[in-house]
This record gives structure tokens, C-alpha cells and sequence, in this order.
DNA sequence: GTAACACATTGACCCAGATCAAGGCCTGTC
DNA sequence: GACAGGCCTTGATCTGGGTCAATGTGTTAC
């Protein structure tokens, strides 16, 4: 079916509004875009594209979760991206001249998404010079988190990669105590993390017992101190008072 | 000094040619933004910049070679890239609202290197989506080969790393006999593959010991056959006959 | 309620690559 | 040519995190 009657469309345009890659579109282009647009929904586990399939469309989640990721010969999984709703991805093969994914995406969760033609919306952006830095800053700052990424692959141990995470869970400069729920299941985070589930599970529970954390079972944590994490990227593995 | 007089300019602009930050761009643009210009001259081991310093500007580099990285709290050093003759680095600058350098630069060699204002830049970016799009392309290029790097160091062994460096360094689908010499010192390549100078020089004797390659001292590495290098990439640490 | 399954935890052991410690080998300088 | 100061190599040992295996703990299905 296509998007572009009924309440779909309303739904795509309400999507749209805050992406980075229709800022400073008119409402004309928008328009254009969105009437080529359809929402696919995804069950739990279904893949959307594996990693060098010929690519003429990204991607905007609406709803669910999606995993990012690529394989090593002997089955291993190294998770590149966590995306959730209201987040896109695959933008990058926008710009390829033989677009092809550079990840396999598979739906974590039943999802809703709604793909962008490659070909539709490139039409579109050379109109918008101010699209082109919206975009330009958006894959910059992707650029900067890989340098992150990198860095905390090679310079960190595990232990800095979750404490890391974790600060990023958490919303704000709150300084008293939170209460955040893991955004997905600690296998996936772990392969986000690029370590074993056993390793995140014993690095939790590491950190609760010297109080940094309370574990509150399934998926909920507790930060008494948010400070007292953010110390703990400084520190070395050996446990704090 | 100022560049836009006498030699050196027409040295920038015989530089910026193939420069794929000025792709589509006019010729009064060009020579608006070379009237901005200078070459400056590095000695080996002078710093550019740190990382995290206010940054107006971006760099070519016309001779010599620099390397990016990273430090560690207690010292340790990642090397995020290795730049030299004809390459840029620093555009990522460009596209930030409160522009830092995201890693350090330093030179390896006595370096003559052009430092590109980022303002002057962008003013003239603006006028061109041929440029933008130049631009976006090698952005999601370096994304990719960010993507690359994070999945080496996380689904793939060291070896792996080193065999694929070496791979890279060999010119075009040559299949015959290769001498290649490396383009710096193996402690910098180690750095870049994330490894340690000690694994480094093991793992070339390895490779030499089952002759994948021949060690020639100093920087020389033959390999006799490419095909076989290639075929390294797909094997276990174990030693083929 | 309980069966079944997926996810999570815990313990015991292992290994690639780091670290530490000597040497060896260039390259430039006087 | 001999001395010094960088690299680079080689060997011995250590260790963070992986692997394997068993056990716990939800959660959905009926």
C-alpha cells in the first residue's frame, strides 16, 4: 500500500519534522517526499538487509528497535548501531556510487519503518543548501562518535565501555539518584559494547559491589550517585571504597 | 608570509586540483580561497594542534607526513591516522557547531602543510552542490572506513590487522612479485593497527617464516605473491605449509 | 499453575596479545 | 671509526577478557 493516503501519511509527516535530513526542506518537498514513502512493519527478529545488498533506500524508525551490525567469518557479531524510534539509519549509502549497505539491520523488536528512496530524496536535496549542512553535520558527528568508538576500543577496558554507557543512559547533568531501564536486552548491549555477555554481567555486578550501582533485577538499575559513576571512568579497574 | 604571491601560490593551487574539497568549484573560487592561504613548514615532531583545541581551520598536506591520534590517560597512544602528500585532514572541523579538533596532530617528518580557513570555506561551500556533495561523499567514505576499522579491531586478530595493512599498501591488482617499503616507522604503523611494536615485528617474522612474505631489513617487505597475502586474510594464526 | 524457552548469572579455565627486560642493529655525529 | 641514541627484535612472563559448562530466573503459552 502506498503511504501517501489516510492517516500514515499524517503519521510519516509528524516523523519528519524533527529529521535532520528534511531540515530547511519547504513544505513542497516534503510533500513529494513523503508521497513515495510507505511504513513497513517488522516483526521481532526479521531482517531488513544484510550487509552488501545493492541499496536504494535508508531508513526511519517509527517505532521498535533495530540493530546494526556485521558478522566475522565464524558467526561472531559485532553490533555497529542500536536505532530506536524516531532515529534513521543508512543514510550513508546516500552518497555511495555503487550504494550498498556496510551493515546487516535486523528488527529487535516489532517495529514500524518507513523507507526513504535513495534516488527520490537526492532529487530533493540539491535544492536545500541548508539540508546539505544538516546532513554535512549529522555525518560529521557520526564520524566523531566512531573516533569514540575507536578510541574506547583500543585505549579503555571493558569496564570504562560500560560505565560509559551507562552515563550516556543517563538523561541529563542529574546529579541525585536515577532510576534508568536498559533500553534492550544486556546480550545486545554487550555486543554493542563489543564483549561477551558474561563480561557485561560481571562488570555490573563489579560495580554494584562497590556501591557505584544497585542492580534492581530485569532490566532496571539504579545510580545513587550519578558523580560517583562519572568518577569511575577515571578509574582503574581495582575496586573503589 | 602570505601565500597568494609568487610560488607557493601557484603551488596550493596546483595542489588543490584534484582536491576533493573544491570539486565543481569555480575558478574565481579557487582563487578566493588561495588569496587566504599559507604554506607552513613543520619539523619532525612538531605538534599541529591537540586535540580538543578551538579549531578555524582545516589542513592539506603538500610534503612530509603527520599522524592523528589519541592519548590515554596514562600515556598510551592510539593512532587514528596517518596523513601525507596530497591528503587532507581536519575538514571534520567544518561541520561542527562549536568547532575542536576530535584528535591531536603532530608531524612525523619535516612537513610543508596548507591550513585552510573554515569560515573562508564554508562561504564558498555554500555557492556549490556539486562540492557538497563531493564533500558528503567522502564523509560517508571515511564513515565506512571507520566501520571497517571498528570491526577489525573487534571480529579480527591482530594478524589479520597486519596482513591487511600490508594488502593496502600494494599498489593495484598486482599479482606478480611486490617490493613494497613502508611509508613510516614500524612503531607508528603498530600504533595504527592498535597493536604493540613487539607484536608487530612477530607477526611479520611469522608471516615470513611461512613465506607469505620476505623481510628485506629496514622498511623493505617483498611479497612474492600477493595472491598468497590475500589469502592470508582468511586464515586462522596457524601456520600454512 | 506449569512447561518450555530465552535470557542471565556464575564458576573454572584458557589464550592472544600486553608487558617487562635484554640485546641487536642501524644512522648520524664528531 | 667509535660513540650515542633511536629503532627494532627476541624471549619470558602476565592478564583481561574470552570460552565452556552448568545453573538461575523470568516470561509466554496453554
Amino acid at each position: 500500500m502506498a503511504a501517501n493516503d489516510g492517516a500514515s501519511a499524517r503519521e510519516i509527516r509528524e516523523a519528519l519534522k524533527h529529521q535532520y535530513f528534511v531540515d530547511g526542506m519547504s513544505d513542497a518537498q516534503r510533500s513529494r517526499l513523503v508521497r513515495g514513502m510507505t511504513i513497513q512493519p517488522f516483526a521481532a527478529g526479521q531482517t531488513l538487509f544484510h550487509r552488501g545488498d545493492i541499496a536504494d533506500t535508508f531508513f526511519l524508525v517509527l517505532a521498535g528497535r533495530v540493530k546494526l551490525y556485521r558478522l566475522s567469518i565464524d558467526g561472531d557479531e559485532k553490533i555497529m548501531g542500536l536505532v530506536g524510534s524516531g532515529e534513521s539509519f543508512g543514510e550513508g549509502v546516500l552518497f555511495m556510487s555503487t550504494p550498498r549497505y556496510p551493515v546487516s539491520a535486523q528488527a529487535l523488536e516489532k517495529s514500524r519503518i518507513v523507507a526513504i528512496n535513495r534516488t527520490e530524496y537526492l532529487a530533493e536535496l540539491q535544492y536545500s543548501f541548508q539540508t546539505c549542512m544538516s546532513v554535512m553535520c549529522k555525518l560529521t558527528a557520526r564520524i566523531e562518535r566512531l573516533l569514540d568508538e575507536v578510541e574506547s576500543l583500543t585505549l579503555r577496558d571493558s569496564r570504562y565501555r560500560v560505565v560509559n554507557y551507562l552515563l550516556e543512559l543517563i538523561p541529563e547533568p542529574a546529579d541525585g539518584p536515577v532510576r534508568l531501564s536498559l533500553p534492550t536486552s544486556k546480550s545486545a548491549i554487550a555486543g554493542r559494547l563489543a564483549i561477551r555477555a558474561e563480561t557485561f554481567s560481571r562488570t555490573l555486578r563489579q560495580l554494584a559491589e562497590n556501591g557505584t550501582i544497585v542492580l534492581c533485577g530485569g532490566r532496571t538499575i539504579e545510580v545513587p550517585n550519578p558523580k560517583l559513576l562519572r568518577h569511575a571512568l577515571r578509574t582503574k579497574s581495582a575496586q573503589a571504597s
